[in-house]
DNA sequence: GTGAAAGCGCTAACAA
DNA sequence: TTGTTAGCGCTTTCAC
């Protein structure tokens, strides 16, 4: 009744030819005449055949070694997801012979992103998973893969002149749309908005220009001319002005919402509030960190935007280990959804093991 | 460098024995003698063997067959979502030779939940997945599984008195707070809230007194005093009186939002208020299917609260199959996080292929 | 009880 | 350009 898998073997007496000409076929191995090809490929058009992939790694027996250059994951929490992602990633392709090797560089200096990409490309990776933030060298690591035939896939931050395998990340200007939906929720008449940004997360502009745009298009479409919305840059945090620099923005009355645009700045901006009352002032910022959940639970921030930082580069490896172990094309691109984290559900996200 | 990993052709080499011995050591397969059982087992003791557990299975090149017992997936699209879960994990897993048999019954007929579960012992299936809705038939079919010692994955329905390989659901209490948590937020002052159940929705019963328990609870800690709940139970949706009984509803002027148990009777009630003015009244209810997703967009629905029934049965299937193929555990429950869906980041879960 | 040997489906080296 | 064959590590059968 259940009709057993095709196998090779199958294929094989099916066109006439024998197991290894149809695995060269299938793998573009060459040295096939076009009789044969031809042969071949006429039976897989008519069968539906699906790769028994166990035995394949056991027969191939060959190790791949994958190497991701991101963020110091010290630097931040937000890579610091990133980075388990990838840890978690290299658990579950172990078994399959994929090493996974990080090779890890500094927010805060472009320069020791040309430094990692060089060490990268001496170990010679077989696939190669970057956070390309820093664009003039993202462009130009990116051609010196292109030359060795390398796969890449991009996260985090979406470049328009690079073609990667598979870019995975979040539609930011959605993400701003959300950001305003939520801020403006259930909201009647005259209301001012910021939008704050840090300076800082200068290696994430594209998140903050994208995110702002939304914001801005949402409210601009929904409530025309009831709300005015101020952006505000602020620079370092360590700074001391900052922290008056940001309470004296309070003081507004109409004020009714900040729209943070990094979940650094986030967690940053919650914990400077925190302490002074801010009244009916809603804060809607990014990820659900450690730092920032919880001041979601102390009702300083009322809406998270989750990025998933740890399911895109797990993600993103599997699409590479995918992609050399078994031939398979992953999508151009990857848009994660908008998770909105609330107080109430943000356990659920925490303790979920399928996130 | 990297030390290949012991086989259990080096493990008979040490101990002087073969590698059928070594087998039958290893899986207590008995007909060994005291003699070799030691020298066996004192070479294990000394280095650290894991198996190949890819070689494992193709090996050992049996067939598994797992049964899914769930409701009918023509009687209601939530349940056509499960089912579609299960075609989805059918197609992950037939390459390794796992078949998967769907046993269908009717939501609204116990008893045609005995006679599929009969059936489905009949097929003596290695593995089963189950939508436990009807209590005391669950009960007693889980003893027969036990019996026979056939692991189970329930999903969908918590019972306290089953403890499955695993149970796939959500936070029901939980949910029902973050659906409470959503109809207040930013609201002031006096106002009143309504529970929706339908009553065709008895299968649901525990998903209905569990959401509703953290619904209240949420509003009776957060808004003591200012908000009235009324509990409305509504008989079948065809009844000529239906409509107008939840039109009816609205006329009340403090009513400031209508919290809707289920996904069937959310699009239903949806359905109802489209075309009249619902005003300012808030309707959070469950699940983004395309039956809802409409009204979402047009502004009738709030919020939803996604159950992702899909995800939950093909997690299920998972579990199964790596826990007869590979000896898994796995964890005794899998809460999905509660996600929230709004107009603006419904699009980025429909169209995320991460989902 | 025990060991030898033939698979599982696929890859890859090698001879033709 | 082809087909044959020996693995990959484990299971399982079958003589002895």
């Amino acid at each position: 009744m259940v009709r057993k898998n095709v196998r090779i073997k199958d294929i094989a007496r099916l066109a006439g030819v024998s197991t290894g000409t149809v695995d060269r076929v299938l793998h573009d191995r060459g040295r096939v005449s076009q009789q044969a090809l031809e042969k071949v490929l006429a039976v897989l058009n008519q069968i539906d055949y699906r790769p028994n992939l166990i035995a394949r790694t056991l027969g191939s027996n060959r190790t791949y070694h994958l190497a991701a250059l991101v963020p110091d994951p010290r630097q931040d929490p937000y890579w610091d997801q990133s980075s388990k992602g990838i840890e978690a990633a290299r658990q579950d392709w172990a078994q399959y012979d994929v090493q996974v090797e990080s090779f890890l560089f500094d927010l805060h200096d472009r320069s020791s992103f040309r430094t990692a990409a060089a060490l990268l490309l001496k170990a010679k990776p077989d696939g190669v998973l970057l956070a390309p933030v820093f664009y003039q060298e993202a462009l130009s690591f990116f051609d010196t893969l292109k030359l060795t035939g390398i796969p890449a896939v991009t996260f985090n931050t979406p470049i328009a002149e690079i073609h990667p395998l598979s870019f995975i990340g979040q539609d930011l200007y959605q993400s701003g749309r959300v950001g305003a939906e939520l801020l403006h929720f259930g909201l009647q008449g005259p209301a001012h908005f910021i939008i704050l940004h840090i300076a800082e997360d200068i290696h994430n502009a594209i998140h903050l220009a994208e995110k702002e745009k939304g914001f801005r298009d949402y409210l601009e479409e929904t409530a025309p001319h009831e709300v005015g919305i101020t952006t505000v840059n602020l620079n370092n945090p360590g700074d001391p002005d900052f922290k008056s620099h940001i309470l004296a923005l309070l003081t507004d009355n109409l004020l009714k919402g900040i729209f943070v645009s990094t979940s650094k700045a986030t967690y940053i901006v919650a914990s400077i509030l925190s302490g002074h009352s801010k009244g009916n002032i809603r804060l809607v910022g990014y990820d659900l960190l450690e730092e920032s959940s919880h001041f979601l639970q102390a009702g300083l921030i009322d809406f998270l935007i989750n990025q998933n930082p740890k399911r895109q580069t797990q993600l993103g490896i599997s699409h590479l280990a995918n992609h050399l172990l078994f031939k398979r094309q992953p999508p151009a691109s990857n848009l994660f959804p908008l998770e909105i984290i609330s107080r109430q559900n943000s356990r659920s996200y925490l303790t979920s093991k399928v996130h």
